[in-house]
DNA sequence: ACACTAACCTGCAAGC
DNA sequence: TGCTTGCAGGTTAGTG
């Protein structure tokens, strides 16, 4: 579900519908998340209101009167926004209730993260790299960052240390779109080809974000997922299929633990 | 400092 | 039908 376009979409949705939002009740229903829920979270959520939402990353920062509650959605996260007395999901663990709403988290395998925050000055935050749409990701950002690393250029990307956002499938595609063979080695590709790259991969978070706004919407409806963007995969999830480019056949390979899919004729 | 792995967890689809 | 295997959009802590 969540790359940096969903996390997005999601972040807006909730600006959207809960913004100036008081909360009337926290319910942790089960707080065995990527890091426990502390049970204080009650104490510190509870009657305050929602100002604004923002994003870090693939963090959604909700802006509270006193602090933030922090939000990651892992692998397989999503949160909606719901009439009080619809009935309960599975896997739906963390809700916030408003006067005739309730906002619920839900995700099966609980790689997601839910934090209050005094202030933002947190570890998780600060480790962060910058964000791909600003203007700190400059065309030779990507280029000056790889000169001693000897990483495969797919993980350097994807690193969010370097540049936040970028995650297996739009690491996949930018990578395509520009024509890279992700084994390369991250130090040994010029700063012509980074800029291509970093180019790319702003296109295509960009392309994804419009495409985007479904997903909150959408879910109370049908049990349907969006899949807005898969039209406009290339190489993601296409092993053994024609390369729109070439028409030679994607690959599949595993680096770092994760598929990668990438076409060996066009990106060398 | 860097590169790489294991680990966290459930669900679903494919193969036998 | 049921069992087993592999795979899934993320990220950190730990190791060498």
């Amino acid at each position: 579900m969540p790359e940096l376009p969903e996390v997005e979409t999601t972040k807006n949705g909730l600006a959207k519908l809960l913004a100036n939002k008081t909360i009337t009740k926290v319910e942790i229903r089960n707080p065995n998340l990527r890091w426990r829920v502390d049970d204080s979270i009650q104490f510190h959520l509870n009657y305050q209101t929602l100002r604004s939402f923002s994003r870090r990353g693939k963090y959604i920062i909700f802006n509270l009167d006193k602090g933030y509650l922090m939000i990651h959605l892992g692998m397989s996260g999503k949160i909606n926004v719901v009439d009080i007395n619809e009935p309960i999901k599975k896997h739906d663990h963390f809700l916030l209730y408003f006067d005739k709403k309730v906002m619920r988290f839900n995700d099966p395998r609980r790689f997601g993260s839910i934090f209050y925050l005094k202030s933002l000055d947190h570890k998780l935050l600060n480790s962060l790299g910058v964000e791909p749409l600003e203007d700190s990701f400059h065309k030779n950002y990507l280029f000056e960052n790889s000169r001693n690393k000897t990483q495969n250029v797919k993980a350097f990307i994807m690193d969010s240390k370097i540049v936040v956002g970028v995650g297996n499938i739009y690491a996949c595609e930018s990578l395509f779109k520009a024509g890279i063979n992700p084994k390369t080695k991250a130090n040994k590709i010029s700063k012509q080809r980074y800029i291509n790259l970093r180019n790319n991969i702003k296109k295509v978070l960009d392309k994804a974000i419009k495409a985007g706004g479904t997903t909150l919407q959408d879910f109370s409806q049908v049990n349907g997922k969006p899949g807005y963007f898969s039209q406009e995969l290339s190489v993601y999830g296409r092993e053994n299929e024609n390369c729109f480019n070439c028409n030679g056949k994607i690959s599949r390979i595993i680096q770092n633990q994760r598929s990668t899919f990438y076409c060996t004729k066009c990106q060398k």
